[in-house]
DNA sequence: AATGAATGAGCTTTCATTCAT
DNA sequence: TATGAATGAAAGCTCATTCAT
């Protein structure tokens, strides 16, 4: 085939890419040959590496993919002018997307990029970029807040957000290894947590303004 | 049949594992070799296979080491009268815990168990009793909480256990890829959230009982 | 059949032969891919095929082209009545054209092409007749010398011929290996020998006939 | 196999380094697989990687056995006191030396190192180094035996060494390609050519001191 | 005639495991 | 028990060539 369309070297990319996503998802990046995700895909040995240079190359692809995709379901979500708003819609945007059985790959997949990260420092700064943008998003919302009065003054903003970022982690980790797990309620206990830190907000507040 | 006394095998055992630890740590288990390991012990591949039967065996041995630890830990830790005295206090020793240079290791270590665990249903086994242990024993004392009324009786208990575990797991990753990560201030964090369900809990008793 | 002129066809078949003799002279035949021709002629991968069955079929091109450049470069230095005059012309005239920098990618090719011809029958046969054509030659000139007294009477011609050829061929490897040789007072080191074996026929010559 | 002698491991290595030769003499370096090394050696992929870092390596290691042979073989061939008689003998010995079934492997190797030189730095240096040693040796020979009267007075002594080295090379040459060439015809002719150097050298002596 | 994405056999190298000593 | 050289299947990747467009 001669020059081709831009839009099919694309899906030429995304096809490789998912097939690489379901071989990893089923068998640990690891386990999975090229001739894996060769077959998977369809194509031929030859044609993977015309998309992409190694198979590590792949691994990072993913990477950022998940991390512009969390990004871009993030965006927007902190708006609410009440940080408690703010936080209860992200609690609610970050943890309801993972209840869907298409995202089960993806939480496979995520817990093994926490591995790899470990090991390879382009992953790592992906992985970590996906977890620091958030991060700081949590920290605004949560110093607003206690200065707002409408979350308790004490601990300090970034390690609070650190939770947060951890009742997420937490989820997709628990998620990725029983599948059936019942995300609403999660998600009702991590409520009912904030609107705990609510209510202490409040009482401090009537205190010190009482 | 040289016979060796059985201190001297779990010495070498432990030998091994201290080894196949610190290589797994810092390459990971797939790119650790089996010469990686041996060298690291000082021994021999002949040796090794005479303690492990396979390269997976000492990565489940590990797992088995790790769950035990974690489990010793743990014990004993939910013996407060108040539900909320409970929590707090297994907060402070679990999270506390990995407040520790020499957790480094076992940290990086974890997350990879963690990956691992997708795909062995042996290593699942092992991690898994690691979670559902402490879910068995933090669904309990909320449930016994939300009764006392020390706790709000909204949430699922079980579904509240798995947030503490999240903010315990989420805790593991984000120290394994930030070792300088400050623990003290997330355990702070922690018993504000625990704080705030007390107060809220106070808060709907009063009402209640009002 | 958009029929092109043979002229288009035979531009199109130097400008791929330059490209090759530069990627081969760069790096060699087999550390040289398809890719890095097709690169450097600025054609397609398909357009080389039109004019060359295939990476040997370059090769043997090339190997052709140097015999037949030689051929010409050689054609009528021989002429000389004396034969002594026309070894030395033949030897000035082919050790001379070699040194010229634009040389310098064959020399680096002719090299290749010696061990090339140790696999590939058809190279063999084109390299062996780059030598055995100017053996031929030499060989007669000898002969005549000897018949005539202008050369010592003893050693085969023919064998004298392999080492006039050695003479030349031991020019083009020292000559690859080390580019910036002074040919010229190599020359005259040749000139000089060739002297010696007039002086002493010479000298033979009059001990015969005196 | 445990631990095993030195002499063990030296001769596993030669085991592979003749399999080696025996296949690059056959098919060349780059059509020899590592599977021909392999099966020729009788020995295992692994085994090979015992010895060998590289298939690049053992071409490296046979070029440096080469170069150590050649030169053991030269050493001390350059000690009769006439300078003359120095070269004839370096001439016998050296090219004698080629004439003989068991070189025949290594003659067409040879060529393949020349070759690969050009493009290898590493067998560059060694292959460069089994030139320069007998040039310095040659050199200074005929320095002497211009200086001594033994030799015409004209040339430059390095540019008459290296025409003695393209003697050699080109034996080596025309060997490879023609097993069954007649090297006692080739060493008269040389031998010849020194003659007539000598009695050149003779008659401009007796022409300057007459 | 020209393109260049696609092919897939075959390459070099690795590494968990074994077993003669 | 301990050794470490040996094994060999299987890995990731390359590249000469083809052919639909």
């Amino acid at each position: 085939m001669p020059k081709v369309s831009e839009a099919h070297l694309t899906q030429r990319r995304q096809q490789i890419m998912a097939a690489a996503l379901a071989c990893f998802s089923r068998q640990g990046f690891h386990r999975t040959t090229m001739q894996d995700i060769v077959k998977e895909s369809g194509l031929s040995a030859g044609a993977f590496y015309t998309y992409f240079a190694s198979k590590e190359a792949i691994v990072v692809a993913l990477a950022e993919e998940h991390h512009r995709t969390e990004a871009a379901a993030l965006a927007g979500a902190d708006t609410a002018t009440d940080s408690v708003d703010a936080l209860t819609t992200l609690a609610q945007v970050s943890l309801g997307r993972l209840d869907n059985a298409e995202e089960r790959q993806w939480r496979r997949v995520t817990v093994q990029l926490w591995a790899e990260a470990l090991r390879d420092p382009h992953i790592m700064e992906v992985t970590r970029s996906g977890l620091d943008g958030p991060l700081e998003v949590l920290t605004d919302v949560i110093a607003r807040g206690q200065r707002e009065g409408t979350l308790p003054p004490g601990p300090d903003p970034g390690a609070t957000a650190r939770v947060c970022a951890a009742i997420f982690q937490g989820l997709v980790l628990q998620q990725a290894w029983e599948p059936e797990l019942d995300v609403s309620s999660y998600i009702e206990a991590v409520l009912a947590v904030l609107a705990g830190l609510a209510t202490a907000a409040a009482g401090a507040q009537s205190v010190t303004t009482g």
